[in-house]
DNA sequence: CGACGATTTGAAATCAGTCAAGAGCAGTGG
DNA sequence: CCACTGCTCTTGACTGATTTCAAATCGTCG
């Protein structure tokens, strides 16, 4: 659809958003970011950006569609580290270090646009509003994927899948108390059991379970909260790990510039 | 031991070694952490340092012992999500966030030194390198927690638990290919069950295999790795994500000031 | 000795994985 | 339009791993 119109907003903006999601920032971070040049790319599902021990030169910014991180295990599976979509920043530990830890991957068609490692890096040195803006959003991914290995990590099946369905609730904003909440949910049940590290059967028995206590509806890339209190319930579920403050309202919203 | 011959090194020189493991730091960035005021305290067992939804004012290093953090389950249970030995530096998250996320809790005697968050945060924006050594050792503890993930998830607690030996026979500076390794393991039964999110039998009956395998040894607080070899095959363990780098011999080396 | 925490063990119940196969659905090419 | 292919989803029966419940042992410390 975006595509077709050429709707998505220039990647400084939606950097822009990203970076102003928790720190606030003003007109000099935004015309700092104007300066960056962004080599904008689209993938296809399946095709990846970065691999597991190799080189990296640039940062990527997710523009539209989703992405997932993942490490392999020996056996030849693999554990989905975290799922990536508009606005989020992908991976900065790139900035730092030099080898991939993980493999980036598009799970739909995914739109990104590239930062140079170098250029970034002299962007941020030079202003420290925008370099505390980028720790914070690190920080915010390590505090999910703790959230993620305390979910994970000696609960069962329903609880898992019920408090991961949450959390992309209140990640792709729909926060609503009552009502029935819908977002876009392009993971496949084979993926869904690679990111709460169950198989593929249990995953969609479990699927079936929510379902069938009427608490979730899931048809095609789409999924139905239908009864959000029972869901939290089911999940243990608390948002304040996401440490999102404030109304997200904003998030998008840059500052014109002189 | 070191308590009663008082052999710590000043706090500075700690922070230094710590900060200085991956990136490399100057006399400069030595002399403006000596600015800092340190307030070294000791605390008992079970005595915490954080806890979670409460607000924090300094962040702590870890001069001796060792530490653990963690998140709270509802049904009273909790997840280990770290542990921290001399050198670490506890969650630096506190920097940025004005709410704890998780609880830190002694293991057992656990001797700390405080700086004052503002004081440090002045530090590491008048030393943009200081700043840079924060954020890479944020980005291997990132890199540890989904290696956690990674191991945790859908495993099986064989795995789990030699992966776990191995990480802390490399995070101890246990690194020899041949012979036995051994290190203070200073966690129960009950501990390493939280980490691995295991039950305490299970946790129990899988240490027991593991020594009957002629893996390990376990007396008291002390593990010894019989067969290396052994227990990396079993753990499918690579130390890549430790991002260690070059040999850690000048870890604690600090240039003197002019 | 007595108390407490850590560890160990056994047996039964439950959860999740494995194996195997079929059904639904979209895209491809004839 | 239809047959074919490939992927996703679904289901059943079975096996194995892990939890649960319960109780005993061991060691340290006062």
């Amino acid at each position: 659809m975006y595509r077709v119109f050429g709707l998505l907003p220039a990647p400084s903006v939606q950097l822009f958003g990203a970076l102003s999601a928790r720190v606030p920032l003003d007109e000099a971070d935004a015309a700092a970011l104007e300066t960056l040049q962004f080599a904008p790319r689209t993938l296809r599902r399946g095709e990846s950006i970065a691999e597991e021990g190799h080189a990296i030169q640039n940062v990527s910014l997710v523009r539209a569609g989703y992405a997932i991180r993942y490490r392999q295990t020996s056996n030849g599976g693999r554990q989905i580290i975290s799922v990536d979509s508009a606005g989020d920043i992908i991976d900065p530990s790139y900035l730092f270090f030099d080898r991939c830890d993980q493999t980036v991957e598009a799970l739909i068609t995914l739109d990104i646009a590239d930062v140079a490692v170098p250029d970034l890096r002299k962007v941020l040195e030079a202003r420290p509003n925008l370099m505390k803006a980028l720790i914070v959003d690190t920080m915010v991914h390590a505090s999910i994927t703790q959230q993620w290995l305390a979910n994970i990590s000696g609960r069962p099946a329903r609880s898992r899948t019920a408090h991961l369905l949450c959390e992309f609730a209140v990640r792709a904003g729909r926060r609503g108390k009552g009502g029935i909440i819908e977002y876009e949910l392009p993971l496949t049940q084979t993926e869904l059991a690679e990111v709460l590290g169950l198989t593929l059967v249990h995953m969609n028995r479990t699927l079936k379970q929510l379902a069938s206590e009427g608490l979730i509806e899931r048809k095609r890339e789409r999924l139905s909260i239908l009864d959000i209190g029972g869901l939290e319930a089911a999940a243990d579920f608390s948002a304040r790990y996401l440490h999102l403050g404030h109304s997200s309202r904003d998030r998008r919203a840059m500052p014109r510039l002189a």
